[in-house]
RNA sequence: CGGGAAGUGGCGCAGUCUGGUAGCGCACUACACUGGGGGUGUAGGGAUCGCAGGUUCAAAUCCUGUCUUCCCGACCA
């Protein structure tokens, strides 16, 4: 993409509502703005960010046997009066009528429709385990949004749902999707740790929060050094190996949010603890009957008796991810993107705009990268180089790639790698090659 | 919802106390120079000072009401 002829609009100040990093470099490098409070446009360079991780999250949710659907943002009152939750849930859920008078809402999760839908169309334990996800719009009227896209009142969710005969197969689908979660924000490249949670409104007995490590995350975690040790990647949920190893492990080690946290507990003694912060972005709980028992989500067992099913959900918060990972990923001078969910891999500069012969080297690279695959942003502005390397920084793609005068007369560009700050100088003529195999 | 701040060109701010023709920096437009870390000059465009009402000869400024945004707390993906 070119950037003369891109929207890119990246502010040199910060406007003064951003107080936290990943809220100022999101409005600075122009990847969203605010239409009301927690409620937020993605323009195209956070738009394609977001849709990265979004597809990360799809891949592993589908690798662990999740199937994907799609339901809607605007549900009926019914159902939630049904459950009892729609007087349960509060201010924290919009409330609006149609024109004729019917209760509507704005859908803060989906627990009632997707058991609604499972109810009327699943009626054997043949047809059993199920789980079915989809990656959707909510909206939480919070009493107080704050820190960006971090806690909107609009976000975009991942929410899975499992259905099971018995709560021990609800246990498995429970590790599944445990798995896929530690396999899902290792992709995403940031660090994720499990910790033990309170199952709060949701309820259930077996719950795991999932929280991203930042310096200047929103809660204060504990968690024992041993995690370094393992491998988030080595469990496979399609595989068909017995997952509850991987769970115990990921389980068998002192992890916890400040308001969890126990001094006096054995784990909490261990020498090995550390103390960091942290941000939540993804929750999964296994709650058996809760729902499917007062909205009569049955199946028929082998013994021809009406059983409910055992539930457990599961969601990621896919719009926070965003801002999480800036907040663990970021220096003064802006973003450092994670190659998987970077919104272009390399910025190629022209820095000598009116030297025919240099742009036209500097439009072949862009060419040649883009004919190979390689997702390039190409600043092709007539402005100063000064301005283009800062910017450069701030939206903080892997690979900078610097073309002018200097280098064009010795035949080399300037290569710099985004995080570690290292540059090194490539001939014109291998460039291509070399970011095409990076 | 309790406590606290703030709304003035797109962004960051001054002006408000003490009423008297709306200002600065950045950004934007044109031209020239410049071109390896947000460069320089010249000339421009853009604001019913959040909104409504009131006081006054006169209101960004004083009074009343209201909306919005942000911060701390309780709540939360």
């Amino acid at each position: 993409m070119r950037l003369s002829r891109y929207f890119l609009p990246t502010l040199k100040e910060t406007p003064s509502e951003a107080q936290i990093a990943s809220h100022r470099l999101m409005l600075r490098a122009g990847m969203v703005r605010q239409g009301a409070a927690g409620i937020y446009s993605w323009l195209p360079l956070g738009h394609r960010v977001l849709k990265k991780v979004e597809a990360i999250v799809r891949e592993e949710q589908d690798h662990a046997g999740a199937l994907e659907m799609l339901m809607p943002t605007i549900q009926s009152a019914d159902l939630w009066t049904e459950s009892g939750r729609y007087d349960d849930y509060g201010k924290e859920m919009l409330r609006i009528k149609d024109r004729h008078g019917r209760q509507m809402l704005y859908g803060p999760t989906n627990e009632e429709l997707i058991t609604d839908i499972f109810r009327r169309e699943i009626k054997s334990y043949k047809d059993l385990p199920k789980n079915l996800y989809h990656i959707q719009w909510k909206f939480r009227d919070e009493i107080r949004p704050r820190f960006g896209v971090m806690r909107g009142r609009e976000f975009l969710m991942k929410d899975a749902y499992s259905f099971d005969m018995t709560a021990e197969d609800g246990v498995k689908s429970y590790n599944a999707m445990f798995v896929a979660y530690l396999r899902t924000f290792a992709r995403l490249g940031v660090r994720a740790i499990p910790m033990r949670a309170d199952t709060g409104p949701i309820g259930g007995d077996l719950s795991h929060e999932f929280i991203v490590l930042a310096e200047t995350g929103e809660s204060e975690v504990f968690f024992d050094e041993g995690f370094n040790d393992f491998d988030p990647m080595a469990a496979d949920p399609r595989d068909g190996t017995d997952l509850q190893p991987v769970v115990d492990q990921w389980t068998s080690l002192y992890a916890a949010t400040d308001e969890m946290h126990d001094t006096d507990s054995a784990g909490a003694k261990d020498k090995a603890l550390v103390q960091g912060r942290g941000i939540e972005v993804g929750h999964i709980f296994f709650f058996g009957d809760k729902y499917s028992k007062p909205l009569k989500a049955e199946v028929q067992g082998p013994d021809g008796k009406p059983v409910a099913v055992q539930m457990g959900s599961y969601g990621v918060g896919v719009s926070r991810l965003v801002g999480a990972i800036i907040e663990a990923c970021h220096d003064e001078n802006g973003i450092i993107w994670p190659e998987a969910v970077a919104p272009y891999k390399v910025g190629l500069m022209n820095l000598a705009t009116k030297d025919e012969a240099c742009t036209a080297a500097c439009d072949k690279i862009y060419t040649e990268l883009s004919t190979a695959g390689v997702e390039v942003l190409y600043d092709d502005r007539a402005t100063g180089a000064g301005a283009k390397f800062t910017n450069m920084d701030l939206i903080g793609l892997p690979w900078q790639v610097a073309l002018g005068n200097r280098g064009f007369k010795n035949g080399i560009v300037e290569l710099k790698n985004r995080a570690t700050g290292e540059r090194e100088e490539v001939a014109i003529g291998e460039i291509v090659a070399k970011l095409t195999n990076q």
